[in-house]
DNA sequence: GTTCCCAGGTCAAAGGTCGG
DNA sequence: GCCGACCTTTGACCTGGGAA
């Protein structure tokens, strides 16, 4: 603004020069070049003078709304510059560039209108860029298919179950200690809120069956920890667990109390002081499910795509605090490291005889075959012992019967160690895939926020692919729908 | 002047403005750039601006006016966030939410511009509602003292013993394989060079020493991965470390090519598919080494605001690109991953005596007492045996006398499992520490390249706080000048 | 007291909107 | 698609309070 008014006669001079000579206006030029003062005097034939109120455009003798672009002007010809300069049109007369410009016949010559602009004063460099529109449509955060609302969607429906609201400190005085039962109770159940909480992930249903399974056991523990982390917000000295047992860290069972100690003071701690939110917490659990470099994904560029969008939604969803996103992905390698100590834990307590162990732990927490083994401590102790091979048949679950049976989930002898990243998928034990992979049964109306959406269907190549179809509203997934 | 302008003017008067314009352009162009450049050197009514180039908007590049809201910022930017903010305005990028703001297309965007604020530091808070001040809300928020150029310098000081420059690919068909030996004396180069890195960084030097050490030993592993893989970002199956050997793929120790392919595989592919920069690298590494997770740590707020300030410069460094900052950080976790492999394998070669380690990798990276161990795969295997109690006294080390002779590092008969967070600090070996915190003596004389900097001199309360002084360009740190 | 910094505020003149 | 009456946003400039 300032470097405006500096320059404004230097920014005059230069719409001299593309003015075709042929043609003068002295009596408009010499006005011109006097001060700014002359300016009101109407140049012309016109024959009445403006009396004394104030301002009339300089152009066309209209009622001026101010000085636009360095002349005097009305909005007609403030509008007809600006687009002319915008759209950098070129005008003919077609007459002989004598038009007269006033109120009533200014739009009659478009050239003699903008040179009496010119010639008024007006001068091009003062039409700004294109801004931003003004009328803001919200569009929601939405990137790629991933939302916002999906993953709070998603999160909500693993709620369902809690006896207690999140982030609603309840009396723990009222809490029972966590035995090692309890613990594996809750893992086991919580693993399979997981299940139901991916089952809710349209790009999770549309990856190919070995995937989803890959991905299901890659992060499992860690998914454990984000949700007791989650949890146990509220707490300072202990951990609060899904089936609503607590282990306080100076409890009776050392090792486990270790862990606890480290969830609270390496992701409760932190997280309670960024203050975290639902949303971050959705995105931050999806970017910790989509891992790309889960051993043996047939379609890594899939997920790593699911994992951009989320985490770029999580970005956005942060954008307000500086370093805030930055601090909460940094969550995540303290996250992997306790997610496996508490893996070592529990493989520690069920090589000592202290834990039963769920088959779908096994599968899924100590399971070899994943990343869940590669790398981390379930590599170290009890892969490569024959762990896995007696089984135990229970399924206690109170949510759908879990027709897990049997697993025979040893393949291959390598240590574990040797567990190369990749040609994993083809040992996945079919029992595995069922017992994670039902069908929903009438879940929990939900309401499907996305009207625009395909909902939850699937295409699957050369199977029904035929059966997909929109889906109302508020619907819940009819039976026999299978997302997978 | 004012006799060129008249003539200019008359000119103006009936030239057609469709002819050449872009003869116009270029000759305005060149007046008025004069005024514009001229207008600083104006010494009239010019209100004491700082002369040097130290006050640009953070936001728009525009000259500053001051900081405002906690970011340094034009008057646009300034008014732009309060109304923003005040009227709670929601924007929405009609593009990539990756638009550019400088001083021509901030008005383009508001969605980026708003974000970029952001960034830039400004916060919500400082904007007051009404007239009413908040009282005392003087908040400095400072900015950190790290910054890139600190960091890159820190970086290169440890690449000058490298016999190829980094990022040009050497031909790797005159290069040896490396054996179980050779990895180890690279590691202990490496590790080395590590401790030197570390003490260019002025925040390092000014830590507690016992936070010296835990940083160095906490995350050494990653940095030795995050070396190699930087090193072999141009190759495809092989690894280069950096005493110039390689490991390929499929070479004949197998548990050591499976962490290369995984090295390959799950971070220099990644990380070449993002074409990581230098300035990138240095702030990862940064990211990676001020862990306040680390146990044990004194000053664990410290760390973390070192860490925060280099996530920061991370995330500036990667603005343009949207998504990048999130993926640079998503590479720590199979980085941390990776390095714990690493040492399990190191571990395991180790115990089945194939490799006879050195004392500094026993405590940097198989070490007890510190993150290394806890839950990780140090864990797992022989610490709960007895390993590290029989030690070699080796100090092979080319470079600066290694004067470590004997570690005494075990402690306490916790199993590692049982390794708690806190209180480690005080059985680390005095060795150690003589070891990795000699005084640099006649560093080489790396360029300072930030003139109006204080370069390295340090600021240490109680001690020699007043010797800080301001150092010349090019100048070496001056042997006795100690960074710890 | 004086100066500087950074909150607040104002309003001319840019911008955009959208029925005609 | 352009026009232009009508509305919003921008930012240069200003005021004032508190701290040094």
């Amino acid at each position: 603004m300032r470097i405006h008014r500096v320059g404004l006669d230097l920014d005059t001079n230069d719409y001299g020069m593309n003015l075709e000579p042929s043609y003068t206006m002295l009596e408009f030029d010499s006005l011109r070049a006097l001060p700014e003062e002359a300016e009101p005097l109407v140049p012309g034939p016109a024959p009445s003078l403006p009396p004394s109120s104030g301002s009339l455009c300089s152009i066309c003798a209209d009622r001026a709304t101010g000085k636009h672009y360095g002349a005097a002007s009305c909005d007609g010809c403030k509008g007809f510059f600006r687009r002319s300069v915008r759209k950098n049109h070129a005008y003919t007369c077609r007459f002989n560039r004598q038009c007269v410009v006033d109120k009533d016949k200014r739009n009659q010559c478009r050239y003699c209108r903008l040179r009496k602009c010119f010639r008024a004063g007006m001068r091009k460099e003062a039409v700004q860029n294109e801004r931003d529109r003004i009328s803001g449509q919200r569009d929601g955060q939405r990137l790629g298919t991933l939302s916002i609302n999906m993953l709070l969607q998603a999160e909500a429906s693993t709620h369902q179950f809690l006896s207690s609201v999140p982030g609603i400190p309840c009396n723990i005085g009222m809490k029972k200690v966590a035995r090692v039962g309890d613990v594996c109770e809750s893992m086991k159940q919580q693993l399979l809120l997981l299940v139901e909480w991916a089952k809710r992930i349209p790009e999770f249903c549309e990856l190919p069956v070995d995937d989803r399974v890959a991905l299901l056991r890659a992060h499992s523990a860690e998914h454990l920890i984000l949700g007791v982390a989650r949890r146990s917000l509220p707490y300072n000295d202990i951990i609060l667990l899904g089936n609503d047992f607590i282990i306080p860290v100076n409890g009776p069972e050392m090792e486990v109390s270790k862990v606890a100690a480290r969830i609270l003071e390496e992701l409760v701690r932190p997280l309670r002081e960024l203050d975290v939110t639902d949303m971050e917490f959705a995105c931050l659990k999806a970017i910790v499910f989509f891992a790309p470099d889960c051993p043996g994904l047939l379609s890594p560029q899939a997920v790593r795509q699911v994992r951009f969008q989320a985490q770029v939604l999580l970005d956005e969803a942060t954008y307000e605090q500086r370093g805030r996103f930055g601090e909460l992905l940094l969550m995540l390698p303290p996250l992997q490291s306790v997610a496996w100590q508490m893996v070592e834990t529990l493989q520690l307590a069920r090589l000592l005889g202290e834990a039963a162990v769920d088959n779908l732990l096994l599968e899924m927490l100590l399971g070899e075959g994943a990343t869940g083994a590669r790398g981390g401590p379930g590599a170290s102790i009890g892969a490569g012992d024959g762990v896995g091979v007696g089984v135990q048949a229970q399924s206690k679950g109170p949510q759908q019967g879990s027709n897990a049976d049997v697993f025979s989930f040893m393949s291959s002898g390598d240590p574990a160690l040797a567990c190369g990243p990749l040609g994993a998928q083809e040992m996945l034990p079919n029992q595995f895939i069922s017992v994670i992979l039902p069908v929903p049964n009438s879940l929990p109306g939900l309401p499907m926020v996305l009207p625009t959406q395909t909902g939850t269907e699937v295409y699957r190549p050369g199977e029904d692919a035929g059966m997909a179809q929109e889906m109302p509203n508020s619907m819940p997934i009819p039976p026999g729908h299978t997302c997978l």
